[in-house]
DNA sequence: GTCTATAACTTGATAGAC
DNA sequence: GTCTATCAAGTTATAGAC
């Protein structure tokens, strides 16, 4: 049974929205608070100052991210291929939208938000690595993904998903079994 | 002979500068009038609206990107190569300190600014597929591309660029030769 | 072409009522 | 736990002097 999400529940999905909508300039606590349907006052009680709805963010940010790198090593698809297609912002997905978030506030300058994305980024490149048994392998993988993050960043969702996860299954196959390829220079 | 920069040029030096640093947050007229060394008063002088600056930056972005990609086409490492190393922001390399500064406008929500990024993004794709010969391989690669940019873009410089350079010139190779030995010409 | 002064508005935060 | 009222600082933009 899932309870109705708590006031500061609502605030977090509020900011979050509102932060891969339009960016750290947008998400201001006016508009926060208009969007979870409180005054500022009542956001204010929640969370004090601006840093602790941005602290309260990245503390959930960590916990899901820790949890989807557990996902990542069960999915019946494997990995590689549960990283790329979550990689796109899906209408209503919440971790999409929190790192998508996460990542805004890394960009407006926010060092706290930057190390919590590079260590999450670290863990699943772990992940994909136990896969795909390459570590130059896994970081090229990782940043496919992290190319269709940052198109999802602005608003681009790629027509072809399937496609460049089509292709990077092809590439890994054929960099795994080598035939006479012959190695780079 | 490099003529010193106009006070116009500056002013959008400045502009980029401080989105890079900062973000669209932190790139006010203040900050982008103080930082090129004039008041607000004459920054406003040449850009009646903080519109027409970011008009100003999209401009020369589109500008810079056109060059760009016939310097792709003509780069002794190939497009590709060329293509991943200026993915990476190298101090005072101006073209990928002016893309990153419209990708921090586009994420602000800026309708332009995607929409410039977008078609520049897709002009630098052709430039790959011109080289690798296959749509999808051309968009693996620009979104490896793209996950670098997302990584300097909240300051995190690659500390194996070499290697996934290597690793994706391999797995074209691979890819690209599934039957039998042969460089590509 | 550049400056100062200032107006109009937004943003983050406080105080206190209910 | 949530609201309204209020404030100081910051932000965009205008007006006019030099």
């Amino acid at each position: 049974m899932t309870s109705p999400p708590s006031t500061r529940d609502r605030l977090l999905d509020a900011f979050s929205e509102l932060l891969v909508a339009a960016g750290s300039r947008g998400a201001t606590l006016d508009a926060v608070a208009a969007s979870a349907g409180v005054s500022k006052g009542g956001l204010l009680y929640h969370f004090g100052t601006k840093d602790a709805l941005v602290d309260g963010l990245l503390e959930r940010f960590r916990r899901m991210a820790g949890e989807d790198a557990r996902d990542m090593r069960t999915a019946p698809a494997g990995a590689t291929e549960y990283y790329l297609r979550t990689s796109v912002i899906q209408q209503g997905d919440p971790l999409s939208r929190t790192a998508v978030a996460v990542l805004h506030l890394a960009q407006g300058g926010d060092p706290r938000a930057a190390d919590a994305f590079t260590a999450a980024t670290e863990e699943w490149r772990t992940a994909i690595e136990e896969e795909v048994g390459d570590r130059v392998l896994s970081r090229v993988v990782q940043l496919v993904g992290d190319g269709l993050w940052a198109g999802s960043s602005i608003g681009v969702a790629p027509d072809d998903l399937d496609d460049v996860v089509a292709g990077v299954a092809a590439v890994l196959a054929a960099a795994r079994a080598p035939r006479h390829a012959g190695p780079p220079a």
